[in-house]
DNA sequence: TCTGCACCTTCCCCTTAGGGGAAGGTCAAA
DNA sequence: TTTGACCTTCCCCTAAGGGGAAGGTGCAGA
C-alpha cells in the first residue's frame, strides 16, 4: 500500500504517518523503486493504536513507550499501567484547574448584566485580584 | 521602573512583557535614552489584569479584546460577557473531553493487574478499537 | 579610572501535535 | 502524450511561553 490508502484505513492523515515515522514511533516504511513509502496491514494497525492512544489523550512520548511495550511480548502489564496511572494524575490536575477556571468565570458571568451599560463585574474581577 | 522591576510587581515576566508589547496587548513602552524600556505603575496595573486573566485561561486573543474593553469606558458589559460565555464554552468542551478520557482510563487501569505478566487490558483496549 | 556584575537590548531556536503549501518526481488512464 | 492524482522533501505557521547568545548600559567598589 502506498501512504494514501493506510491513511484512509487508519485514519491518519499522510503528513503525520511520516512525522510518526520520522519521530520513531512507527518503524521506517520500505520503499518502491521510485521511492513512495510502503505499508502493509501490520502499519494499518499500528496506526490505528497510535490514533487511539491520541483520542485518550496520551503524549507522543508516552505513546511511543506504548507502541514498544505493546510489540514487546516480555513486558509486565506493570509498566504499561504506570504510564496509564501517571497520564491519569495528568488529566485530573488539568480536569480540576478547568473547573476552578470554570467556578470562577460562572460565578462572574452570572453577577455581569451584560446589556449596554459599561459596569462589568468580570472586569472588576480581572483588574482587581 | 525598568522591565524588571515591574516584571517582579507584576509578577509577569521580562520575557513575556516585551512579547505582550509586541502583541499590541500592552502599550509601547517609553524608552529611555539608552533604549531601555520605562514603565509606570500603569503598567503594572495592566500587566496584573492580563495575568489575571491568563490565570482564567483566556487566550492571548481574547485578552487584547478584554484589555482593550476594560480601557474602554464607552464599552457594553454586554461584550465582555459575550466573550467570557465563548470562553466558558470551549472549557465545558475540554471538560467533557477530559471526563471522558478519565472514565475509560480508569476502567482500563481499575482492570489492569499490574504485575510481571505482559497481559493487560489497557494495550488490549488500544489495540482494538 | 577601571573593572565586574547585574541589567537591558535584539535575535534566534525549542517546545506539542499537528496543518498548509511549494517545488518537483511518479504513475496510470485517456 | 498529456493530465490529474499521488508521492517526495522542505519550509513556515499555530499558542504561550522558555532558553540562551551577543552585545550595550548603569552602577558600585577598588
Amino acid at each position: 500500500m502506498n501512504i494514501g490508502e493506510v491513511a484512509q484505513l487508519s485514519e491518519v492523515n499522510s503528513k503525520m504517518i511520516r512525522r510518526y515515522e520520522e519521530q520513531g514511533i512507527i518503524p521506517k516504511a520500505g520503499r518502491s523503486e521510485a521511492g513512495y513509502r510502503q505499508y502493509s496491514e501490520r502499519d494499518v494497525h499500528i496506526l490505528k493504536f497510535v490514533k487511539r492512544s491520541r483520542e485518550l489523550g496520551f503524549s507522543m512520548k508516552d505513546i511511543k513507550q506504548l507502541v514498544s511495550l505493546w510489540k514487546n511480548k516480555a513486558r509486565s502489564s506493570s509498566q504499561v499501567k504506570n504510564i496509564a496511572q501517571k497520564h491519569i494524575s495528568e488529566l485530573e490536575k488539568k480536569l480540576h484547574e478547568t473547573q476552578t477556571m470554570l467556578s470562577t468565570l460562572n460565578h462572574l458571568v452570572k453577577n455581569c448584566h451584560g446589556d449596554h451599560r459599561p459596569d462589568c463585574p468580570i472586569l472588576d474581577e480581572l483588574e482587581c485580584h
